[in-house]
DNA sequence: CAGATCTCGATTGTCGACAATAGTATGGCC
DNA sequence: GGCCATACTATTGTCGACAATCGAGATCTG
């Protein structure tokens, strides 16, 4: 045999298109949820979005019902689809699904390689203080999102993955719908170096706690109920 | 107002049809793979999955599209869709997740109501000690997955009992492509009660790492990896 | 006879049209 | 004037048909 021109492993030219339309209808009606183009409670219509997506409403009704299987959307019958609602009992579930997923992924990672996650992790703890000092709210909640991500794809499992990527739309969903404060950001900021130096320390219980203080600070922001502030 | 003749939250009367004609689909398909009629690996058929279902291709492939979704079907783009497969690999990784899910219940009903959730376990763990009893392995397996299933339930969570009714269904095709011996059985028999057990005592850390361990022997009997063997 | 190429059948992917339903606006009645 | 019944419209739910693609078997060539 003639040598290749070079390793075939290495030239690794992928496949031109291998998802499904309806996965690729879902990716996009997801972005656009999450980039907060419907707002919550909004109805979604399928008419409309066919015509502007370029596709016939069958394949949009299977990319929707994959939304839909997420819980991102709600179905009523003869009604149509509509945005899930970020009631406060909503939130409080998402915040528990959250961490259920995260603290499976930090026990993962911990046991795995805490010090490579560490270092993936700090790229974006440093994007998100440079966010934070700009008073750049959107960049700052792009990369809490993003840090959340990165840990969970660092367990390298792909039904936490996928649980979590739905989980994180959710999150953009409610992060979309909450201004904040600059000393929030700060206290975000602080949170999430405190769980990557428990990370890198290859403390598990130490992140897994932090992490469920950072779930319930944030559950408590967005459900608008004061969490104990500090005397002073 | 002249009196209502009963309370109306009392006699709830649930809606003829309310659930989408997809998630009726959905539903019926996955008991169908949970009962093994479609073995790990098989190819779904629209067509004739249609005509047994009685209905178009359009809203069974939105069904299916929410399988996939799931993760309990891949989808090959102009080839079909197939059963997941049972590799050693996506076994850990299912185990891995349900574990992340289970412990996040767990903490939940201690919190909120230990002795209440031992209560709804029990019947079930008697259920399974009757069918061990009775060499009964697919009685054994049934009553596993519910008690499993209980346990999420009592949790109140709607994200966790969706994403545990997904992977109770892949349990059940685990459950389904194993043969299953007495001692086995008996040895899982023991491994409920004494997770119930710890739910009583409200020992939310000890019930975990019985989970955990639980979690693990199913996974070394799943794999054909022989685990730690007690001498003698 | 081995290998590659071509053709055919089956299955999936996509589309447009029709039917059914829920909400809305209008008209009539008390 | 307020309330109920009715017709209408917009949207969803469903279906059948057509096009695109892949795999397998047959055919041809060296």
């Amino acid at each position: 045999m003639p040598p290749a021109v070079t390793d075939p492993s290495s030239l690794t030219l992928q496949p031109v298109v291998q998802q499904s339309t309806p996965m690729m209808i879902a990716a996009r009606v997801r972005t656009a949820i999450a980039r907060g183009d419907f707002p919550p409670g909004a109805q979604l219509y399928e008419a409309e979005l066919a015509r502007q997506l370029g596709v016939s409403r069958g394949p949009l009704r299977e990319g929707l019902q994959r939304l839909t299987q997420e819980g991102l959307l709600v179905s009523i019958r003869h009604r149509g689809l509509f945005v899930v609602e970020l009631t406060p009992e909503n939130v409080r579930d998402m915040y528990l699904a959250r961490e259920a997923i995260e603290r499976c992924a930090i026990a993962v990672v911990v046991e795995r390689d805490p010090q490579g996650t560490a270092d993936a992790l700090q790229p974006v703890l440093d994007e998100m203080t440079l966010a934070a000092d700009r008073s750049d709210y959107r960049g700052v909640a792009e990369a809490d999102i993003r840090f959340h991500e990165v840990l969970v794809d660092r367990a390298g499992s792909e039904r936490l993955a996928r649980v979590h990527a739905t989980q994180a739309t959710e999150a953009r969903v409610c992060i979309q719908a909450l201004g904040q404060s600059p000393q929030d950001a700060l206290l975000r900021v602080e949170e999430h170096q405190r769980i990557a130096d428990a990370i890198r320390a290859a403390d598990g219980p130490l992140a897994q706690s932090l992490l469920a203080q950072h779930m319930a600070d944030a559950v408590a922001d967005l459900t608008q109920q004061p969490r104990e502030a500090p005397a002073g």
